[in-house]
RNA sequence: UGGGGAUUGGUGUAACGGUAGCACGACUGACUCUGACUCAGUUAGUCUAGGUUCGAAUCCUAGAUCCCCAACCA
């Protein structure tokens, strides 16, 4: 049977190894790249390196799953190996297909192509079930797995305590002819839900209670989403995870903290199943399997943020956020949604790093991984959110002119454009104070500004309503100034961005801000909800953006100068754009002193 | 009170008995047609107490603190 391979390990996967090169190790090290460059130098697995993700299709993923997605997918592709995408399937009561497909593209998007060269493909728990079931019931026949008749709650009452030793079952006993009956029978759907289980035999005396006779197979009559009615029993985490590794030959098979309590029961299943086994395949059980290593690591913690799946449904059911995709969300769809690329979340996942430290990450880390990539790709434009009116005195009644701007500084390849520029514009209304504190060296009454790539132009007045708000700035500009340079060499302090008022494209732009208060709103004493920011969203219905964002496809994104990186959402209409800010640039005025900022 | 993990500047992460380094942040300054970017510099750390050693973040002993474990969830 080809499912069964020998022990010798690592020669045995059912894929042949990459050809890719393996790629210099251009990432910083961590303790599972030190385990596996040990492991290609004893040649414990022949070399091959094998990872995969696991996921239970049961919810939307988070950053979280992206760094782990990151990492696994990171080690096969730097160690020329491969990465499995593997649907964890286990419980039909809890799974929808809903889920599948979004993982899938997530992950995708993420850049972990499954499918790629270094991927192995898809992957389904469900379809090992058989394989499963047969090695159960050699268990049973070695006398090392029982049915248990039970109920949850005696068997919970059974297991003992932290300090204090479990009681043995009374069916532990039970013959293994008996236990091959039953356990068919439960196959069968002969008995309800919850009537017996299979456990295995281990030690209810054991200080890791996961070792005291743990539940292999529950009886639950569901269908599932791959398998149908054809299943009446399903295999437990415990007990199936490490199969499904070792039939995919997955040589690092990682997972987070909270499972190094299991991997001596990993271990134990597998050892179990190779108990009586030999390498070549003699003997009465026939040849060893592969038996992966599991390896743990911290998962990731963001400050300001939840990541637990109930937590995160909750949000989304009580209407705190419109969708497992609103932009504020922790997903890896909504930062997608907010404009968050790939590239940076893969860059986050490396700076982080992989240790066993419960460390809480800033989210300003990954912040600035998106402006660090951002910068260097995203087009620059302007647009003005909150306008002011500025009136050019001495500009040429009705004359319109196109003002040359560069598309992006830091990469000359990508050329200029032209914008319009005329008399009446819009600057941002916190670019100008009437009464500016000494720091503040944007535009004020008598002061000189840089219209971007435009004109220099200097104030001459105010226009105010009866109840003294400014209406609209008056200046003055310089003809001499053309694309904004001053001939003489002149310097000015600031320079502003701004639109042509009667070219302005109007557009929605919706601002985000953290949505929780608490830096860690599920370790406080209060409910996390009571957290949630109440500002964070803030929409701008009518930011006034320069002509050619009057039009843009979802998921383009740019940076509005001087403001932040910006993306198209999927809301936008065609003639009703709706930009989302993904994050803004660093702000130094905004930061700090005189009371300045925005 | 049992078992399993962990602890290095504000934050994250290196070091594997031999100069505690890097990144982010913060702060200075330079540059600048984005108060961005870039560049230069400054700041600040080995949980505690003993011990071994010429030499300890690293090894030993004791302690402190934090995390995980008593679903027929994963």
């Amino acid at each position: 049977m080809s499912a069964i391979r020998p022990a010798s390990d690592g020669v045995d996967s059912p894929f042949p190894a990459a050809r890719l090169p393996p790629t210099p190790p251009a990432v910083p090290t961590n303790f599972i790249r030190q385990i596996i460059d040990e492991d290609n130098r004893s040649q414990k697995w022949a070399g091959r390196v094998h990872t995969r993700f696991p996921p239970e299709p049961n919810g939307y993923l988070h950053i979280g799953h992206a760094k782990s997605i990151c990492l696994n997918f990171g080690l096969a592709r730097d160690y020329g190996g491969r990465f499995n995408l593997r649907f964890d399937d286990t419980n039909p009561t809890k799974e929808e297909v809903e889920y599948v497909e979004a993982i899938k593209r997530d992950v995708k998007w993420l850049g972990a192509d499954f499918e790629g060269p270094h991927g192995g493909g898809v992957f389904w728990a469900s379809d090992y079930f058989e394989r499963m079931y047969e090695w159960a019931v050699e268990l049973i026949r070695k006398g090392m797995a029982y049915v248990c008749d039970l109920p949850a709650e005696e068997m919970s009452r059974q297991r003992g305590a932290p300090t204090r030793p479990g009681v043995e079952s009374p069916f532990r006993g039970r013959p293994v002819e008996e236990n091959l009956g039953l356990f068919r029978r439960m196959r069968e759907g002969e008995f309800p839900d919850g009537a017996r289980t299979l456990r295995a035999k281990i030690d209810m005396a054991s200080p890791n209670l996961n070792l005291r006779d743990p539940v292999m197979y529950r009886i639950l009559h569901a269908t599932h989403h791959n398998t149908g009615d054809q299943w009446s029993i399903y295999p437990m985490y415990d007990w199936a995870h490490g199969l499904e590794d070792s039939i995919e030959g997955i040589t690092h098979s990682i997972c987070t903290l909270e499972f190094e309590n299991h991997r001596p029961l990993y271990d134990w299943f597998i050892n179990a199943i190779n108990q009586g086994r030999t390498a070549d395949g003699s003997g009465p059980w026939g040849q060893r399997i592969h038996h992966p290593q599991q390896i743990e690591f911290a998962r990731l913690v963001l400050n300001y943020t939840v990541m637990g799946k109930r937590k995160m449904l909750e949000l989304v059911r009580e209407g705190h956020v419109r969708g497992w995709d609103d932009p504020r969300m922790a997903t890896v769809a909504g930062f997608r949604r907010r404009g968050y690329t790939p590239e940076a979340i893969r860059a986050f996942a490396e700076e982080t790093g992989a240790t066993k430290f419960n460390a809480v990450v800033d989210l300003g880390r990954l912040e600035n991984a998106l402006r660090d990539d951002l910068n260097r790709r995203a087009p620059r434009r302007m647009g003005v959110l909150r306008p002011l009116k500025v009136v050019i005195e001495n500009w040429p009644a009705g004359r319109v002119e196109m003002v040359e701007c560069v598309n992006n500084p830091e990469d000359p390849a990508a050329g200029t454009r032209r914008v319009p520029f005329s008399g009446a514009l819009y600057i941002e209304r916190d670019d100008f104070m009437e009464d500016p504190p000494k720091k503040f060296f944007r535009l004020s009454p008598g002061r000189e500004v840089r219209l971007r790539y435009a004109y220099l132009v200097t104030c001459t007045g105010v226009e105010k309503d009866a109840q003294g708000n400014i209406l609209a700035v008056r200046c003055a500009y310089d003809p001499a100034t053309t694309g904004g340079n001053a001939p003489d060499g002149r310097k000015v302090k600031a320079t502003l961005h701004w639109v042509s008022a009667e070219h302005a494209a109007r557009a929605e732009v919706r601002l985000f801000d953290r949505l929780f208060t608490h830096e860690t709103p599920d370790r406080a004493d209060a409910d996390f909800r009571t957290f949630l920011n109440p500002d964070s969203l803030e929409v701008v219905r009518e930011a006034m953006l320069e002509p050619s964002l009057a039009e843009a496809s979802p998921e383009e994104r740019y940076q509005f100068e001087r403001l932040g990186y910006f993306c198209v959402d999927p809301d936008s209409k065609a003639g009703a754009p709706v930009y989302n800010r993904s994050v803004t640039l660093k702000d130094t005025w905004a930061k700090g002193g005189e009371g300045g900022g925005a």
